[in-house]
DNA sequence: TCAGTTTATGACACCGATGTCATGACACCG
DNA sequence: CGGTGTCATGACATCGGTGTCATAAACTGA
């Protein structure tokens, strides 16, 4: 492969004036960058990244280390594929401030995270972001002092930045969105307990009710997922059936995330509810393809994962810069409301009818 | 960040010293080495990649060019997630072969596809993988001489190694194994036409049709994709209607994809037709989160990505040891069919019948 | 016209590893 | 006991760029 000297020898001048061709540091006469040029053009010249950086010392690269690419196979419990449009959103912000983004699978297995940062660090990265499937608390090693990280839906214990989804205020939009409907006896199907979504979409449901002076049942939220998908599908089937058969049941279904809402479609279906008419169903992620190609298409809340991801590059860059201090704080992410055919507003009850009278 | 030179200081021993017991290359003393070792450990030393390169002039690295991360968003109607799984197939060989896998996305434009080769050649990558969305043919822009690259789920004119999906043989065995199911009208609702593995599904579709001497009804063929989703529903109802309406209605549909079957099973399921017991269905792609999570369960056909990315993995370690010449003929890798709920085993025919009383 | 500035270019050291070669200390062998 | 090999280590050059400084030529302005 040609190096600068090569160049240089061809185009007849000193190897600095080619550098100073290739960035544009100094001036440089005509007829010489264009001797250059053709030179360069000639031997298919491409400077080495290695040799440049080693006298700046600057890699320009950033590193991200996710375990989005392979957790789609083995994990399709969680999340799964929405968080590669947290990759995306990261891109986006990497690729325009002329960074090269330097990304690395975990293969589901954390126990490589320490070799691939180890990897990062010998490429001197200037800065490093971590991925995590879905909201969690995670525990990384440490890196070396120079080299910022942030978190990306996850945090830590040691106060990282991190960027969040903010679960509490997505399930509480929802929810008031769905009372705003008519719906009294909402549903909630949620995900695993041990989630850390779990619990803030928990609050963000009982929010809602609390704002609108409607009791909580505890009889209309139920967890409906499995650590395993062997048996979901009956947990889910027993968990409806006991609600449908309430004295009075729900007329609507929330589930913890899409995938969750695929299920009861073909549940409610199978029972003979048709959906929406009989029963409304309303999921979260707003996982495309299923809430889009679901018929009907699925209300949800979108994970704002795109935002997420631009945010978590911003900080980084932020903290690369190291413009000012940054604040500590994780940022926490809301996503609107898709708001699609699977949800019926209903006819008012009594109570909401009176309102109506009294307002008309 | 600490060189070589400090922890030689440190150790009070030369940087080469230093440098033999990181490498191993050379005998050291137990004394020496142990000194090393403290003071690497002290100073936090991580050897930098870059001036190792600049003197071996081997980077480790690997490119691996894919659209699969922001794919996503854009265009939910092609495959979409599942070649994830052929990032992964691939991560899993370089993994194991000491190498380093550079990721970079395209953001879904392909014009900068020639931006992102360069960065990798700055890198001096010591090969390259291209990994299209789905298969398709590609041109890509010449590389370097001694660069070599394999492309993954896509191939070109100019007889770049490629590893392929063998979708005519996967269609094949599916409608195969549906005929000894006892169905003998079997629907195909297909991908858009001008997608390469819709010609070659078809061919494997009557491939399966001949082999058991039934007949090729064209009604029976219709495509149900559209290149926005927009309208899609509707082409589909329409195309299920027409053929449910016919003399003799097909007993399945098969469908292009797995994300059309899930459309289907909405629509069927809308006309008041249970599946399986009333009606088949069966995808293509063996797209877990679909496939496992639809009620009951998607038989479908199993697009083996991670197994090309294995292979695609394979062939480029191949070359770039260089051990004797490669076969340049595509890689064709089959997958097998996902056999689940979805579709019932029919009653066999008049003829069917006729045969098994035969053998009893 | 000449000092002072700007422009265009080159010489040289340096970044942090590793390859090559040299060297001193031992161990082994006849 | 001297010659020969092996072991452990260091000196030095080198990879391909860029930063620093020097310098010659061209251009300013009084």
């Amino acid at each position: 492969m040609a190096t600068i000297y090569d160049v240089a020898k061809a185009a007849n001048v000193s190897p600095k004036t080619v550098s100073r061709v290739l960035n544009g540091d100094a001036p440089v006469g005509d007829k010489t960058r264009d001797a250059v040029n053709a030179a360069m053009a000639e031997l298919g010249y491409v400077p080495s990244n290695a040799a440049r950086m080693m006298r700046s010392n600057r890699s320009g690269l950033i590193g991200l280390i996710t375990g989005a690419i392979s957790a789609t196979t083995e994990n399709v419990q969680v999340a799964g594929l929405p968080e590669l449009m947290l990759v995306q959103g990261i891109q986006q912000i990497i690729g325009l401030s002329g960074k090269t983004l330097m990304i690395a699978d975990t293969g589901g297995r954390l126990d490589r995270v320490p070799g691939l940062i180890d990897t990062f660090v010998r490429h001197r990265v200037e800065g490093l972001i971590y991925v995590a499937e879905y909201h969690q608390k995670v525990q990384l090693p440490r890196l070396p002092d120079d080299v910022p990280m942030v978190l990306a839906n996850c945090f830590d214990d040691v106060g990282t930045p991190a960027v969040l989804p903010d679960d509490r205020r997505g399930q509480h939009d929802l929810v008031k969105r769905l009372i705003a409907g008519g719906h009294e006896r909402i549903a909630y199907l949620t995900l695993r307990e041990d989630i850390v979504a779990t619990g803030l979409r928990k609050a963000g449901y009982r929010d809602a009710l609390n704002e609108a002076r409607l009791p909580y049942d505890p009889a209309l939220v139920q967890c409906g997922e499995l650590a395993s998908p062997e048996g979901e599908t009956q947990v889910l089937w027993d968990a409806i059936d006991r609600m449908l058969r309430l004295p009075v049941p729900p007329t609507v279904f929330c589930c913890g995330n899409d995938r969750l809402a695929l299920k009861v479609y073909g549940i409610l279906r199978s029972r003979g509810m048709l959906v929406p008419s009989e029963i409304s169903v309303a999921g979260y992620d707003n996982y495309r393809v299923i809430a889009e190609t679901l018929y009907p298409p699925l209300t949800t809340v979108e994970l704002p994962y795109t935002a997420m991801g631009v945010r978590a590059a911003q900080r980084l860059i932020g903290l690369i810069s190291g413009e000012g201090r940054e604040d500590p704080a994780p940022s926490i992410v809301a996503g609107p409301v898709q708001w699609r055919g699977s949800v019926t507003d209903r006819r008012p009850t009594n109570v909401s009818q009176l309102k109506i009278v009294r307002e008309e």
